[in-house]
DNA sequence: CTGCCGTGTGCAATCGGTTGCATTTTTTGC
DNA sequence: GCAAAAAATGCAACCGATTGCACACGGCAG
């Protein structure tokens, strides 16, 4: 162990090759398992020793600049501190890092230049692929990416039927947990639902307004007659924003919204409205956050896989890099209702 | 599907060159800012033109390969999922991405061999710096660094003492958080004080449970009666384990614990024990995690700056890599104390 | 008018691997 | 035992940028 290391320069493959008395062709091949066997395993064996011996680690800039794969994958979030894209990073990262792959991250902040500006430089980096959490229906990073020939994957979000087909989308069947969570409402007795809807321009608050429509059609209810508003981002604050709004109308007694963050914003504004929930106002919430179970009252909402819905973007993102294995198919994973405290029997006045 | 995208291969640096009648050499200067001043205005201007006309972006892969500098930092952290990193996570983006720094993520999940490979994964990749979030003490990734020649800057924790001094660090106080709880608890009348403490081997642990011994001693109470508990991982699951013994010997009547997960957990084993929060035990938390003051009860707890130490962390590596500013030197950012309602004051029994 | 200097560009080496092809060695078939 | 096929390895050209150095040109001082 060289303890006075002056050159923090890394070895090289031409120092291996050296080491092991071999052309670096041959290294190369001894150490790429897909070449491996084109090598005799007396020589694979030492170029293995030399390299470990070295320390090597070969040069993925290298490798990537001429092979054209820089085992490299970007996600995009829209929001990284939204509770609902941690895990599904972390799934992606994981299933990723399982393979060589390493995980490019960025912050889309719902910015549509910076979308465009951020694809551009994962696709300048080499990244190979890209998963896309998310993102707001009108982002140019779908074309985008085709445009470059980026293969890329959506993560909870559904493929949007006009664009581009050749996407693959993982993700949840909103409109499904929505009509659960209105059938739940409708058994307890509510009649006059409301719902707090996602930002315009989301998948998934369009998803999820449709499954609160077909919810109500199923129970025999008047569309027209439910109260709707849209929160200006998926955010706690702008739920409550939401919130207030539809409290100044009134005329119903139970909500669901597309989020969670949303509804605790419901709970603020009601809260600031002396209405308790449930025993005034009956609160759904969707995605099943961490401590959804603590917070006052639990909230009754949609839990969806968010890690099975990162692990599988990643594996077909892989597979398609790959190109070995069959083509994967979109999934939309079902999400099921947790009833907590914050729904309760609609109490005639 | 349209298999025939004929020319998905990007402009070169060559053909930009070409269009504009110029050397490869003055595309690159023309495009450099820092070489920018080497070529006249006029070759410059038709170089800029011809590479916009292009869509000409240049390889980060070729260019790390030549240059040395990736403009790519790794980001270390052990939990995703935990909710103080992506704020951390989230800051750091936002800053390298503002001086055109790409971000690779990776999640240690506290294992030291798979931190190892991360490092070493990281410098291959090319990576120009690390920035490690919270590991535990002994993890390898700090001196791996140092022999690998990649700048390191450690984030929501202390420098250790022993430990190689090269690197900086952007915390809390940690202690001083920990003593602001234990004279809160104290003014309230307590004089039982427990502490749940953060996972062994961990930095800010022993931070916090020094901070809990030195809030004690400045009230003039006993360390040895006071319980202590060590969580096995800064997890709700954990907290609830540990707070489970403490229960079982009993002896006190207000707890701090050294996260808000563990705070959670420790609810949640009142809770089954059948005791009440704040009425038959306070409880503080740390880090003030979003929802805290939603749950029941409002958690009381130490607020630490997030977002600020994520930033400090990111300009500071962005500083060294550049090489042109001054040196940063390490910061401990002042937490601060966030009285709720899961602390009230002694009722003797 | 010469020589020197500064400025703006071009030239070509280089970063560290990968890979098609050539060449050598070994094995196989008869 | 020899030719042909197969396996193992070497050779050298890439990938796409950066950068030290050389060179051409024009201006300026002596």
């Amino acid at each position: 162990m060289n303890r006075d290391a002056p050159p923090p320069t890394r070895p090289t493959i031409a120092d291996v090759a050296r080491a092991a008395g071999v052309h670096a062709s041959t290294v190369s091949r001894a150490m790429d398992p897909a070449a491996r066997h084109r090598i005799s395993d007396a020589v694979a064996l030492r170029v293995t020793e030399a390299a470990a011996a070295l320390g090597y680690r070969p040069s993925a800039l290298a490798a990537g600049l001429r092979s054209g794969r820089s085992r490299t994958v970007g996600v995009l979030v829209p929001d990284l501190t939204n509770p609902v894209f941690p895990p599904i990073v972390e799934a992606i990262e994981q299933s990723l890092a399982a393979r060589g792959y390493v995980t490019l991250l960025a912050n889309t902040a719902g910015d549509v230049e910076r979308e465009r500006l951020i694809v551009e430089r994962m696709a300048a980096q080499g990244a190979d692929g890209l998963i896309l959490a998310s993102a707001a229906r009108g982002g140019p990073a779908v074309a985008l990416a085709a445009r470059l020939g980026l293969p890329l994957v959506l993560v909870n979000r559904r493929l949007p039927p006009g664009e581009d087909g050749s996407a693959i989308s993982f993700g949840s069947d909103d409109a499904a947990g929505l009509r659960a969570a209105v059938a739940h409402l409708v058994a307890l007795g509510h009649r006059r639902i409301a719902h707090l809807g996602g930002p315009a321009g989301t998948a998934t608050a369009a998803d999820r307004l449709q499954g609160f429509r077909e919810g109500l059609a199923a129970a025999g209810l008047v569309l027209d007659a439910a109260p709707l508003a849209q929160a200006s981002a998926y955010s706690r604050a702008a739920g409550r924003v939401a919130m207030q709004a539809l409290l100044a109308t009134g005329g119903f007694t139970a909500i669901t919204t597309a989020n969670d963050l949303l509804a605790m914003g419901a709970y603020d504004a009601l809260e600031e409205a002396g209405i308790a929930v449930p025993g005034g106002m009956s609160v759904t919430g969707f995605n099943d956050m961490p401590l959804m179970d603590r917070v006052a009252p639990p909230l009754t909402t949609v839990r969806i896989q968010h890690a099975t819905m990162g692990r599988l973007a990643a594996e077909a993102l892989l597979g398609r890099l790959c190109g070995t294995e069959e083509p994967a198919e979109s999934v939309r994973l079902v999400p099921q209702l947790v009833v907590r405290a914050s729904t309760a029997a609609y109490a005639s006045p």
